[in-house]
RNA sequence: CGCGGGAUGGAGCAGUCUGGUAGCUCGUCAGGCUCAUAACCUGAAGGUCGUAGGUUCAAAUCCUACUCCCGCAACCA
């Protein structure tokens, strides 16, 4: 089976990360820990966008070198996984020598062929502000506001990639490949957009406006500007990359295309548009072109999460008081891939108690009882029974659900499970089966719970790892959560069950309105 | 006539592609159970599926027009 490569967006170094940057990452994750429990082998990349103006700017008024401050704003995102369990396999920081490396070569090739050229360009220039401004800038009379200090008219030259010149050929893959870009829409989004394509990209900044990146290899006057250094990373830390021959070795090819899991703000221009074409430039063919999956935003009370509205979620402070698997679990469980949600902090506990404790939790918690009160904890292997059956679907239809990149579903499906479990125990009464003496059924129902539970914990393992470790150890079992494991029947004649402990105690906190 | 998304019981959503008695979670109300993390199970109330037309034996679902909400609108140089 060919290996699982799978990237998320570079989050960008000039400040600290928010619920949004948290989503992205825990979506990956769990996609990559899907891939891994069905038995591929996975490469997850994912990293920081040390470069460019902001952080420029934000390190000049933090009083600190660039160097040491995008250090300080990426140690925050390296705690930030850490505490959130994402697992990934390499670390993508775009100020490494052999990242900036692979990109000067690639823009050395790229401009000995042809397909970048210099060319000058008048604009305005806000001075305070160290940037030229756009026709969005203007107010309603035409001027430029008071934010942007004085504004002069200027001349600037700069390079440019030729990008317009494969339109056609953009239009055409993305009529050819359905799946380049997941949800359905975002692909009409994306083809209305390529239609529209004119002009050609420029990448570069001169010097004397930004030091803060990657020099040009042919021109030490100018630095890249995000596209050539920010989007290589997909390629630069790939397994196999060798910047001479960018889609040709064999191990580089074992991996690519890579799944990019972007934010649905960054699909156009630079993901559906830019980086496809930058690719096809470096002699990509077009199979090799990456599918998109683009997931939507965590919405706060309806409104966009912005610095400026004081709005901003901080997950690790989340993932202090409720715990890293809480918050993992609402931010895949509660929102469809692709759309939008509402942010809910009293959500977030609902979710938790309701799916987690009330459900699965407290499930574990009463068959681990009767068990131990009952049979000692030790089981009667049954391979018949209502829920076998039920396993077995439920198991599949997750499997549809994650490879469709609808955690929502899969963990629905997990946790329908549960209920039927927990219907099961009131059907069947192992309480009054113990005060009857009929140990046969007795025996029967508990193997078909506790078997139940042991799948129900190789489904949840992808969103919530320590927690299917948690039940695999009250359920006395080991051995790691491959999905081939989920077929009924695991658990052996005559095994030894864990004793009972609240795997997710309830969360009491009340929330202030 | 710029592009895309959304409008479904009190709240949040699924269903719309592939028409066929409107579904899920939470909340509310009423029962049941006692193994369990005041958890679990059963039942009930509550919706003319944004508006107006059309196609059809039949429309939340297909077609047309419209209203309101959200995001984007591209070398943010």
């Amino acid at each position: 089976m060919k290996p699982f490569f799978i990237t998320t967006a570079i989050d960008y170094t000039n400040g600290a990360p928010h619920i949004g940057h948290a989503y992205e990452k825990v979506l990956a994750d769990v996609i990559a820990r899907y891939h891994r429990q069905c038995g591929r082998e996975v490469f997850f990349l994912t990293g920081v966008d040390q470069h460019g103006q902001k952080v420029q700017q934000a390190s000049q008024h933090a009083g600190v070198p660039p160097e040491q401050f995008v250090l300080e704003v990426t140690a925050m995102f390296l705690a930030l996984w850490a505490k959130l369990d994402i697992a990934y396999d390499r670390w993508a920081a775009t100020t490494e020598p052999a990242h900036k490396a692979a990109v000067q070569t690639i823009l050395q090739r790229l401009f000995d062929e042809g397909q970048l050229y210099k060319a000058s360009q008048r604009g305005f220039y806000s001075v305070r502000q160290e940037q030229f401004l756009t026709e969005k800038e203007r107010g309603p009379e035409g001027e430029f506001g008071p934010e942007w200090g004085e504004v002069v008219e200027l001349e600037e030259e700069n390079y440019y990639f030729r990008l317009a010149r494969h339109r056609d050929w953009l239009l055409a893959l993305i009529d050819a490949r359905p799946d380049l870009v997941t949800p359905e829409f975002r692909r009409t989004e994306l083809r209305n957009a390529v239609e529209k394509l004119t002009g050609d990209l420029c990448i570069s900044r001169p010097k004397s406006r930004l030091t803060w990146g990657i020099e040009f290899p042919f021109d030490a006057d100018f630095v890249t500007y995000v596209w050539f250094d920010a989007l290589v990373n997909y390629i630069s830390f790939a397994p196999g990359f060798d910047a001479q021959n960018p889609a040709d070795s064999a191990e580089f090819k074992a991996f690519w295309p890579a799944l990019h899991v972007i934010g649905k703000d960054i699909m156009v221009p630079a993901h559906g548009v830019y980086w496809p074409i930058m690719l096809h430039g470096l002699g990509f063919s077009d199979d090799q072109i990456p599918p998109l999956l683009v997931h939507g935003w965590w919405n706060i009370s309806g409104a966009k999460m912005s610095k400026s509205l004081g709005n901003v979620i901080d997950p690790a402070a989340l993932a202090d008081q409720y715990g890293a698997e809480a918050v993992r679990y609402y931010l895949v469980a509660d929102i469809a891939t692709g759309k939008d949600s509402d942010f809910s902090e009293e959500r977030l506990i609902q979710r938790y108690n309701v799916d987690l404790a009330n459900n699965v939790g407290n499930l574990l918690n009463r068959t681990l009882n009767m068990a131990t009160k009952y049979r000692q904890g030790v089981l009667k292997q049954s391979l018949e029974g209502d829920l076998s059956g039920r396993a077995a679907e439920v198991v599949n239809a997750y499997g549809t659900a994650m490879n469709e990149f609808q955690i929502n579903i899969a963990m629905e499906k997990a946790l329908g499970l549960a209920i039927e479990a927990n219907q099961f125990v009131e059907q069947t009464k192992p309480w009054a089966l113990a005060k009857a003496g009929d140990d046969k059924v007795l025996d029967g129902a508990l193997y078909q719970l506790a078997e139940s539970l042991r799948i129900i914990a190789i489904l949840l393992s992808p969103v919530l790892p320590k927690a299917a470790s948690g039940i695999y150890e009250q359920l006395g079992v080991s051995g790691g959560f491959r999905l081939s494991h989920a077929a009924w029947g695991g658990l052996p004649d005559g095994h030894q069950l864990g004793k009972p402990t609240p795997l997710f105690p309830r969360i009491e906190a009340a929330i202030e309105p």
